[in-house]
DNA sequence: GTCAATAGGATTGTCAGACAATCCTATTGA
DNA sequence: TCAATAGGATTGTCTGACAATCCTATTGAC
């Protein structure tokens, strides 16, 4: 019975099942920064706010587990996943390889409406980047990922650049929040679209390289400075 | 009846928990080819055959489906995953990509006990490539592998490989039971593990991905050929 | 007064049973 | 022979329960 509803907007019509519903808002709160790394996350407490039973909870929560966005501790139960500087750069140099190979298919494999939706996305992040908040910006870079990600014809590839940005999401302390490193990063992606635009996957991959490189020595010099991460942020 | 052991003996001694030891058993069975690409995973047979309750199954399940070993159907529960051509080809793409990360890390990262167990590995493996069965030998080819994934300083890029190949033996119809294939397949190892020896990055790379190439070449030959995979296995 | 030992509460891991919704199958009727 | 209906099978979800373990705080001893 009930409707979970954390947020009451319309989260819950793609997702066939309660459990898939219930595994998606969990994400979504963990990209929101509403759930924190290293922060436990109770069963019983999850039930009752999110009106579900056990079961259902508990199996989301292997669900994401698998994804690695939730650590089970022996006996203590599930936490929001947290890294070290060692697998932050484990995930960083990942994401490069994935991120220069998707954007090399892209330019050479992608159709004409999957490049529009490129550039639109681009479009948007560049206005959101100045003008709007941060928020706006991450949804719109988000909606950038979305329009490389399906443009990519190895599907595979795709799902797995998707799980990598989710687990490298879960620093809030993102590398956007250095100074000056929101446009140095737009014009790194600038980059990638033109080669993409050019059809040339060579440089589109340098210049995918390039900006995860970018953005993970941004991301190290954050996690180096405001290093109070480290605690669970427990109640 | 159902007794499960794969390997008949300690199954429960690793896992903590029983799920992980259920989940475990499963991906075993997957790998042996007890179990196949189609074949339905009805909740209440297993229960019975592993003796367990239907939440600790299902929360297996969950996990075997977020590694992507599991297909679920709407409305008809879980399936042992299959795969169409396409997304073999996308398989072996990704695992080219990673294969040769990892083979060069291995070169450069590795130390000492690393590498010489990477050289016994394939020592046993070429042993048994001669002379075995198909089965020892595919358990001579897991334990190389296994080497090379513990000599990779890059644990994200060695749990991600892992995940490949495990998807990739749902194909029973390995492309080592190709005529010769596996002669020129040990020639091909044999290129990484002398890059490795010399520290040579590149060329272990190099050699990495020729292997891959070959080795989807081969398992295109045999999905082309015996295409009689793509029925359910039911019973 | 400080430290150790014990008791109690909190939390997860696992089990059992239940029911509605949906799908598959086979019998029945035209 | 084909269509419609009825019944069984299977999953999705809920509820309740209990042991094992961990955390906390009280209690007792030096």
């Amino acid at each position: 019975m009930g409707l979970m509803m954390t947020t009451n907007a319309p989260l819950f019509d793609r997702p066939a099942t309660l459990r898939e519903s219930v595994a998606g808002h969990l994400r979504d709160m963990m990209m929101q920064g509403t759930l924190k790394p290293g922060q436990r996350l109770r069963e019983q407490a999850l039930c009752q706010a999110l009106q579900i039973s056990r079961s259902t909870l508990r199996e989301a929560l292997r669900t994401l587990e698998a994804e690695r966005l939730v650590q089970m501790q022996a006996h203590r139960g599930p936490v929001v996943a947290s890294m070290t500087t060692e697998q932050t750069k484990d995930l960083y140099a990942m994401r490069e390889l994935l991120e220069g190979y998707i954007a090399s298919s892209f330019a050479c494999g992608a159709n004409d409406s999957q490049r529009l939706a490129l550039q639109q996305a681009f479009g948007r992040l560049q206005l959101l980047a100045s003008s709007g908040d941060l928020a706006d910006m991450l949804g719109a870079k988000q909606g950038f990922y979305q329009a490389l990600l399906e443009g990519c014809p190895n599907l595979v590839a795709a799902e797995m650049l998707s799980s990598l940005l989710s687990r490298i999401n879960l620093l809030r302390a993102t590398s956007l929040s250095r100074p000056n490193r929101v446009e140095q990063s737009l014009v790194e992606i600038q980059a990638i679209v033109q080669a993409i635009d050019r059809r040339d996957g060579q440089a589109a991959q340098r210049a995918a390289k390039r900006h995860v490189r970018q953005a993970q020595l941004a991301a190290l010099r954050v996690l180096a400075t405001g290093s109070a991460q480290l605690e669970s942020h427990d109640g």
